[in-house]
RNA sequence: GCAGAAGUGGUGGAAUUGGUAGACACGUUGGACUUAAAAUCCAAUGACCAUUUGGUCGUGCGGGUUCAAGUCCCGCCUUCUGUACCA
């Protein structure tokens, strides 16, 4: 019998399918476990070979798990809404729908081929109407419900009705918008029905409020800010402007607190823990509302800024605002007017991001305006600049240049005083921002205090005179959850009088209607603006035709925008709890999600940090707020898995001829470079030739200058992509060499999360390690197996790799088990084992990495149970127990020599053997040791 | 700029608490088997010198602690990743 891996691997991935080796039980004596990955879209190009690294690392856990006893919950399923399958529908007219269903079943493919524990029966889909009904219910019970900031938590928004209708909203201690009027419980109820939903959204934890986007007039739609490059359009290179829109948001600034305090509370890496930190934005200081002067008739005004350093108050010596503050307008004064407006569409017409990107030029206009300050009274200029962000803090600075770097440099700019406020520190060249060696001074009553003394009196004084209080700032932002997108889930949401209503649970899910092209209308509404039954029907509750819109007959539009990709990647992790005949009741029964909890083990990319892994964590506490799950985090622990490089290949054309030069000569001639496809290059790095003239036309009549007859290429290493054709496909390695073989060499490769580049040509070495495995069970077509007993260097053998294996799978340190494997089947063929309770366990060990030869070899052995439930191999310190060591003798440091010596020796006994032993003499050369340090058990070290 | 991670042979990488640096592979070289190739097996393989036994240098760079440093401390350099006028 010789190691035909296609036969083998074909037959265990047919057994485990069809007798669901892999289901997880929802009812289970055992102990749980649940290891996810991220969650994959499934795109047009299928796998490559850096796809998979993390699913093979969770596979092996979860296999690992199940041999050492639990119930294993290890799912798959598919992101599916989203951008590139409408991109694709937009140019080709195909369905979205349609060819999301064939790169589904491409990339199931591919994985299948792996041999991944998956259990598919609880395969899930965002873009199913089974699975976004429960997107929709979630949507709707965010906008049924308020962040009450005395309970901490999320609550029922009827709760905030009775209050309003009570006593108003004077006492109420809730997340809003900033803009929300005070009211008595008698306006309330006085209140129109149009007036009450309006400030009931308000505090809801998903509103429609206007929001700044960049906005691209020519393509009819709001664009991210990575698809905008030099302020315009990425595609197309259309201007972009910054335009305000009605959009749904999600009040995730209100769990910005909770956000924080809970990366205490799980396992994940510092630097994935640091980014979210980054990303909530904490900081601590005080609001401080200033008085603009009124001049002439305008009306009085205030601007509220937001400092961390309230201490440095008599610092200040002007203030800016970013050019889109709403008081811009009203406090500008008739002879600034021009310059202000000229500069504020200036600003209009550049992103955000480019506005960021720009630190270094210092632009800003002078309003005319003045405002006091709050505690000398003294008049203080007020600015416009666009280094003062909009959508940070309240949009305005109180600038104190003499502590402040971008202060300083626009007030050095503008020649703007920069008055001295710290003791003893030169301001001549540079603010002076170290809060923690200040004294301050020409500061009234904060003469003489540190920082941190200053800052309380400072916030005590503001207190007292009305103008200002302690606040904490957020980073954070409320999330915008709307796209102008067809291939997305459809709100549940219908307007009358232009409030938005939700629709009943009992009526869910709402389908996406179909659309004669997936463009925006030509009146620049979203495409489902071209859906001709779009409309809602209170009468009957169902959707009905667009034109029979009329409010008369009860029938109402429906929201024309979809949800954003990461709507159905915040909460799917739950939906894999439950078992697919149960998931029409809910988007998770409370049995099921009280057996699971959360996710044990989560792997994926790094990328997600800020994005997913963020809405994920809040979704999962608004739910737990409202009691439908029990946990506060969805993932304990989380292992981001490095990237997998590609090795590109670089042929050298010589400038201006259809002529290639091989890498050695190519110092002689003026070349330029050139990728090729990487398949076309063998281990040895040599080209072949005659695969290259067929793979593209430019190479069919080129003349080829090789040295000693071959053609080498260059190597680089970068990103894998189709660009560079350095794309491997796993599909050809599992021919090639075997699912077990490209699972083993992706971990052998390295640590997991360590990016590294992918080079096919090692993967022999694993490949050799696995039919040498083989060879230790066959010796050509008979078994060799016997029940013979285990020697003493068998069991020792084993018990190292039992120890090493299992620490390591603790660790997630896979690249060295693959080591510790090669090991212990070299010893084992040098020891002509053929013990069968040796290699028995020893095939346990293995099966998680190669469960295909290892469920092959097990069978082979007379078991009829599939490995893998086989409780992994237990561990006996008796058996590495030694009575002798092979001591590294060192002189001055250096090792010398070795000599072996018995263990139970003493110290003493030791050092006289090493003094006595002939190469000592020898290396000391008569000279006597000044000390001799012994380390029983590990080193001998002589000084002298 | 800030934060995080990492720098070890020709290559991927080992060295878990300071204790034999380079495990395990790839590649390369030589050999066995073969008409030949593939496959397989054996040997060598950090650099330099001596080539017999050995010696010197070596974990990004410069210092330090220690009997002993890839590992600990101080100061730099480089690369990657994230983030960026955050008041």
């Amino acid at each position: 019998m010789t190691y035909h891996f296609n036969d083998i691997e074909a037959k265990w991935q047919e057994y485990w399918a069809k007798n669901q080796t892999f289901k997880a039980e929802n009812k289970s004596d055992k102990p749980k476990y649940y290891v996810l990955d991220m969650f994959p879209y499934p795109s047009g190009a299928g796998l490559h070979v850096g796809h998979p690294l993390g699913y093979i690392a969770s596979d092996i856990y979860a296999r690992y798990k199940r041999h050492k006893g639990f119930n294993v919950l290890h799912p798959q399923g598919y992101d599916s809404f989203g951008l590139p399958a409408e991109q694709y529908a937009i140019q080709t007219g195909q369905h979205p729908a349609v060819t999301t269903e064939t790169n589904i079943a491409t990339y199931r493919k591919q994985l299948d081929k792996i041999g991944f524990s998956f259990d598919w029966s609880r395969e899930v889909r965002t873009s199913s109407p089974e699975y976004y009904k429960w997107t929709q219910w979630i949507f709707i019970q965010l906008f049924e419900s308020y962040y009450c900031n005395d309970a901490n938590a999320a609550r029922p928004i009827s709760e905030l009705i009775e209050v309003f209708a009570a006593e108003g909203n004077a006492t109420i201690n809730a997340a809003c918008d900033d803009d929300v009027e005070i009211f008595s419980a008698e306006d309330w109820n006085n209140f129109s029905s149009e007036k009450q939903q309006d400030i009931l959204l308000q505090y809801r934890l998903t509103y429609l409020a206007e929001t700044e986007v960049n906005w691209c007039p020519a393509l009819g739609t709001v664009l991210a800010n990575d698809e905008i490059v030099n302020g315009v359009s990425e595609r197309g290179g259309h201007p972009v402007i910054r335009k305000k829109m009605t959009q749904w948001s999600m009040r995730i600034s209100a769990y910005a607190e909770r956000l924080l305090q809970g990366l205490d509370t799980i396992d994940w890496t510092d630097s994935l823990k640091e980014s979210q930190r980054n990303w909530i934005g904490k900081s601590v200081g005080a609001s401080v509302s200033f008085n603009v002067i009124a001049c002439e008739a305008k009306q009085s005004h205030q601007i509220e800024v937001f400092t961390t350093r309230p201490d440095t108050i008599f610092g200040v010596s002007f203030m800016t605002l970013a050019p889109e503050h709403d008081l811009v307008q009203k406090i500008t004064t008739p002879e600034q007017k021009a310059e202000v407006d000229a500069y504020i569409e200036a600003t209009a017409k550049r992103s955000e991001r480019d506005r960021m990107a720009d630190v270094k030029t210092i632009s800003g206009v002078f309003t005319g305006a003045y405002a006091e300050h709050p505690f000398t009274k003294e008049p203080v200029p007020i600015w416009i600049g666009d280094y003062v962000l909009a959508s940070y803090g309240t949009g305005a600075v109180m600038a104190v240049p003499c502590g402040d770097q971008r202060d300083y440099d626009f007030a050095k700019h503008f020649n703007i005083d920069i008055p001295n406020i710290f003791e003893g520190v030169d301001i001549s060249e540079e603010a002076f921002a170290d809060k923690n060696n200040t004294i301050i001074a020409n500061s009234d009553f904060l003469n003489g205090m540190n920082s941190k003394k200053a800052t309380k009196r400072a916030i005590y004084e503001l207190e007292q005179i009305g103008q200002g209080q302690g606040k904490t700032n957020y980073r954070l932002r409320d999330a915008v959850f709307s796209r102008q997108r067809y291939w997305g889930e459809p709100f549940p949401v219908y307007y009358v009088n232009g409030k938005p209503q939700m629709i009943a649970e009992e009526y869910l899910p709402i389908t996406l209607p179909e659309v004669e092209k997936y463009l925006p209308t030509e009146t620049g509404e979203p495409p489902l603006g071209r859906a001709d039954v779009w409309a809602w029907d209170t009468k009957t509750n169902t959707v009905c035709h667009s034109e029979l819109v009329s409010e008369s007959d009860g029938v109402y539009p429906l929201e024309l925008n979809t949800m954003p990709g990461w709507a159905g990647s915040s909460w799917y992790f739950f939906r894999y709890m439950e078992e697919q005949a149960k998931r029409g009741e809910a988007f998770a029964t409370e049995d099921a999600l009280k057996y699971w909890e959360n996710v044990d083990l989560y792997i994926g990319g790094s990328e997600h940090a800020t994005g997913h892994l963020l809405y994920a964590r809040f979704w999962t506490k608004f739910l737990k707020d409202r009691g439908f799950v029990g946990v506060d985090e969805p993932f304990k622990k989380l292992i981001n898995q490095g990237m997998i490089l590609g090795t590109s290949a670089i042929v050298y054309r010589v400038s201006g001829e259809n002529k290639y030069v091989s890498k050695g000569l190519k110092a002689d001639y003026d070349v330029d470079e050139l990728r090729i496809d990487v398949n076309l290059v063998n281990a040895s790095d040599e080209v072949d030739v005659e695969g290259l003239k067929v793979w593209q036309p430019q190479f069919e009549d080129a003349e080829f200058i090789l040295e000693e007859g071959k053609y080498i290429v260059g190597r680089e290493v970068e990103k894998m992509s189709k660009r560079w054709f350095n794309v491997v496909n796993p599909d050809s390695i599992c021919e090639q060499y075997g699912a077990d073989s490209l699972r083993l060499y992706e971990m052998f490769l390295g640590p997991l999360e360590q990016a590294k580049p992918w080079n096919t040509a090692g993967i022999t070495g694993v490949h050799g390690f696995l039919k040498k495995l083989w060879k230790l069970f066959y010796d050509n077509n008979t078994l060799k197996v016997t029940e013979t007993e285990p020697t003493k260097d068998n069991l020792k053998t084993l018990h190292k790799t039992i120890k090493k294996v299992e620490e390591d799978i603790e660790n997630f340190s896979f690249n060295t088990s693959v080591s510790t494997f090669m090991i212990a089947v070299n010893e084992l063929t040098a020891q002509k084992c053929t013990s069968k309770t040796i290699l028995e366990q020893l095939l346990v060990l293995i099966s998680p990495y190669a469960p295909h030869i290892a469920e092959e070899l097990w069978e082979t052995l007379g078991n009829n149970e599939s490995i893998a439930t086989a409780p992994f191999p237990e561990f006996n310190e008796k058996h590495l127990v030694e009575s002798s060591k092979e001591y590294p003798i060192s002189f001055n440091g250096k090792m010398r020599f070795k000599l072996e010596l018995p263990l139970d020796l003493s110290k003493e006994a030791i050092e006289k053997a090493v003094l006595e032993h002939e190469k000592t003499q020898e290396q000391l050369q008569g000279r006597t040791p000044k000390k001799v340090i012994v380390v029983p058990g590990k080193i001998v070290n002589v000084v002298g």
